[in-house]
DNA sequence: CTGTTAGCGCGTTCAG
DNA sequence: CTGAACGCGCTAACAG
């Protein structure tokens, strides 16, 4: 039930640093260096201007700031993942890097759509940020948005193709590595992997991985490393095929998830268990995912909140300065659940 | 491999309208009138002055423009739901409805934590954003940031305790009765309830109506609604429950998409066909858990972009001037899949 | 048609 | 210790 009420109620507009002077009764300066703290205000006066300032609830007019300090404390996340995956932990990691409240972030969505992209990045620099995020939907390489801009940009988990830009990426290779030796450590010896979409960096540099590691543990990988879809459908059709083809699997080392989800339930249709008889491992740690899985799903974890601390680390220091350039992977780490050692 | 630079490559500081003016070797006053399409200014002039813009890369200060106008084209995003699921549809809502890059939204996660939300909104008032919506966790009501904020507010998903506040939220209630009228319609008779957190007013809400859709049918509940939580294992092990009590049941209704993700999995491993034997839905239709799914999930959607539009809208409303109070509740809609109608 | 003046809210000189 | 004056980048009102 909504009601309309009489034509704006006269919204008090915030009070400026002279309403507060004239309540205190001393002028703007003094009303400025007795709120910031400075030297040369006698405590009397000070208590009298702060006690004001509380009075009419008064805050500062960043925008004023800003236009004199020439930094607006503001940076812009510039994102094209929509369902916020990456996007989310990434600003978290951000706010808490830039130290609580200290920065505020203008988060954009451009749907990877360049257009759209170009006009948020518009708005982004009218608004004088400090610094722009970008933050891609996937880990492929993505266009820069050019050398020539008057503020930094880090790129986070889809790098910049222009290798002077600064970018953060999750280590990929590293998580198929790492996945493929806590398999081989819990006894594994016939592993089978089952992958996403073939174009995806991500894809190719988890099997990379994967094949180094199998390689130094003096393992053949069982049969091809089987590419289809990132989702749970695929996950069901490819485990089929595995059993079939290969009964002996031990192992069933999935690139996302979703991927593994759909191999337990094929599994479980089938009546194999897990982990006694096949183990099964996901990419990405998606909470929603893993712990509903029977059972449990051990993961690689991205990490994606400490990439997004990262990034805002390097971003101030960019800002500061500091220009530093190149991509730089960030480590992950693996989650272990059920699916790879049995509960106790 | 990252590399540090010399000190600061100098970064070419933004450009000013006294730049455009000089270069153009007019006024800084006729530059703004060129740029703004004002009237009075020779054709050639404004060409000129245009052409300098492009040349140097002009972006108009926001900032500037915003202290003189006394409006920043900004509005704030106050959440708590870490995961996004709420949020980032409403935030591209509200994009879509400020008419893309004409408004900028700071997005600020709260996580909960009535500090940080403090922290945050001095913040987003010191920024001077034209105003706020703030988005919930849950749909339970929650306490008001006030009545004295120097702009207008508008709540999401959680309504404002205060009534005096505008609120929008998605309607739980109806959401109950289209769930049960798509079951009788599809010829079910025997309609068991498995629910979440029974202090969440969702779950309150979806009984609410789904108890008065089958009154309105001519029929009984099956059993008494089986409150548990929002998880795939609760939804397993009630499902166990009601084919243990009722094993004439021919329709399951979870009040979430993970609570029917795991009623689907009890059902199959207990040899019971979906849908032809019991149809299964789910609410919030939430992709990655419903089109996984084996039959993929009919689910109720709560059309968060729809919500975060008229968030948007009803904010922009207020901050012309139209106050209006009250709770709003958005409708939704259902999504039907193979979960209650056999696939063809 | 164009340039000059004033002022938005604030911080920072510099006199008093 | 305090206040007046200046400037940040921009637009509106006026004068030329």
């Amino acid at each position: 039930m909504t009601t309309t009420e009489e034509p704006a109620a006269s919204r008090p507009k915030a009070p400026t640093l002279r309403d507060v002077a004239r309540l205190a009764g001393v002028s703007v300066a003094t009303a400025s260096k007795a709120l910031n703290g400075r030297a040369n205000v006698h405590p009397d006066t000070r208590r009298r201007v702060v006690e004001a300032a509380e009075r009419i609830q008064f805050t500062p007019n960043s925008l004023a700031q800003a236009i004199l300090a020439g930094q607006t404390g503001t940076v812009g996340l510039l994102t094209n993942d929509l369902e916020g995956r990456f996007s989310l932990p990434i600003l978290m990691g951000a706010e808490d890097a830039f130290g609580a409240g200290q920065m505020s972030i203008f988060l954009c969505d451009a749907r990877d759509d360049a257009i759209r992209e170009q006009y948020h990045l518009r708005a982004l620099l009218g608004r004088r940020v400090d610094g722009l995020i970008v933050v891609g939907s996937n880990t492929d390489p993505r266009p820069s948005l050019g050398r020539d801009l008057p503020v930094p940009v880090v790129y986070a988990y889809a790098p910049s193709q222009d290798e002077r830009d600064c970018s953060v990426i999750p280590d990929n290779v590293n998580a198929g590595v790492l996945a493929v030796e806590h398999l081989v450590a819990t006894g594994r010896r016939r592993i089978a992997h089952i992958s996403g979409d073939v174009h995806y960096s991500a894809a190719q540099d988890r099997a990379l991985g994967a094949a180094t590691a199998l390689a130094a543990a003096g393992l053949e990988p069982l049969g091809p490393v089987r590419y289809g879809s990132w989702t749970e459908a695929w996950g069901r059709a490819a485990t089929h095929r595995v059993l079939d083809e290969t009964p002996d699997v031990d192992a069933l080392l999935c690139a996302s998830d979703q991927i593994a989800r759909g191999a337990l339930d094929t599994l479980r249709d089938r009546g194999v268990h897990v982990p006694e008889q096949v183990a099964v491992m996901g990419f990405d740690n998606w909470e929603t995912m893993t712990a509903g899985a029977r059972p449990q799903l051990t993961s690689i974890d991205m990490n994606f909140e400490m990439l997004g601390r990262r990034a805002a680390q390097r971003l101030v220091e960019a800002i500061g300065g500091e220009a530093a350039h190149g991509v730089e992977t960030m480590p992950v780490r693996i989650q272990v659940r059920g699916s790879t050692i049995p509960d106790t």
